[in-house]
DNA sequence: AAGACCATGTAACAGGTTACATGATTAT
DNA sequence: ATAATCATGTAACCTGTTACATGGTCTT
């Protein structure tokens, strides 16, 4: 009974690897997808019990130490599961990105203020670039001969290409909004 | 006591056009904002609600008809919620692409389904881009001259970049992942 | 001894989807 | 008559974040 759950998935992936704490789970998931997946530890600690239930997992393990530290190891149905995800194809993303929802009722306030709104988009992700060509350096110096390396930077690649796709949009937006206050106050009629 | 929530301004926002029923908004919902946010009608119609309690908007209203129908009119103190959010910054929206998730666990299974994932998206992208083109064409013809028509096309534009981005990533990846698959079947070792 | 940070966990809540129930109206 | 679609609404459920509580360990 695997549930049809991202975050497990998500959980189980990270286990492949090695074994893993909630703790460093956790860690891993913000130094390495957090550009295009979250995960919270109301999410996570729960999650692994839940995995052990579903015999996906174990933390049974002599890794375990005494006190605090609690290391969960995915087991070979566990391995089964991420399998027959990986080979799943993708539900559609459904994404609500704020900014254009405010954009789309931009007419209703003044233009300084819709531009100030995609200046400020601009520069996150003006910053977004440099973030991610940052971890890419690190990745390629620190793990350079990792086979799944290839594999992290392409999922890097994306967040850029998309964060250059959105800069020109913010250019080619605050051109538009200024021709149309223009056109409001001085123009033709 | 206005809420800090997302589906309440959406909802707001269509009123400030014209009064609209619950079923209305959702089908412009869907007709005009689907490509960057959605709402479903287990959280309308509460929200509606939720909106007359707190004096945002009304329903005790002549336009009401008799049996099924029941139609809002924003007040007053809504339209000032909605300036109050269109003035507010945005929050960083959090995005889950399980397609990238999937594709940093991409060592663990064979190559051809790795392409065929990112080959599925890059049809997806496609299409969408079609889509966006012809509701733009749409927009155009039969709202021409509406003082909002320039904002309705600034979000489409903005779909329509993404999309054009993600195409050319996929097509990087998949000559990456052939390359790839190349390197491990013939080449050095 | 203090402060940082390792580490686990839960409770309360917010946000959201799906599936279902119900019935009126309109077009064929 | 029948089918489509207009139209509202709720219940069950899942997903997810935030805030809090708790205590260990390591460094200075």
């Amino acid at each position: 009974m695997a549930p049809p759950n991202r975050t497990v998935h998500a959980l189980l992936g990270f286990l492949t690897w090695h074994p893993m704490s909630g703790y460093d789970i956790k860690k891993s998931v913000d130094a390495s997808i957090s550009n295009f997946w979250s995960e919270s530890y109301g999410q996570i600690y729960p999650m692994l019990r839940r995995l052990v239930n579903d015999g996906l997992a174990t933390d049974d393990d002599a890794t375990t130490t005494g006190r605090g530290r609690r290391v969960y190891a995915i087991t070979r149905a566990g391995r089964q599961a991420v399998q027959r995800w990986l080979r799943e194809p993708d539900p559609p993303s459904v994404l609500r990105l704020e900014i254009l929802l405010k954009l789309f009722f931009g007419n209703q306030v003044d233009t300084p203020t819709n531009r100030r709104r995609v200046e400020t988009h601009r520069e996150q992700q003006r910053e977004l670039i440099d973030k991610y060509r940052n971890i890419g350096r690190t990745l390629r110096a620190e793990t350079g001969d990792h086979p799944d390396l290839p594999y992290w930077l392409m999922t890097l690649r994306y967040g850029e290409k998309q964060a250059r796709a959105a800069i020109d949009w913010c250019d080619e937006t605050i051109a538009k909004l200024n021709a149309l206050s223009a056109e409001g106050k001085g123009g033709t009629r």
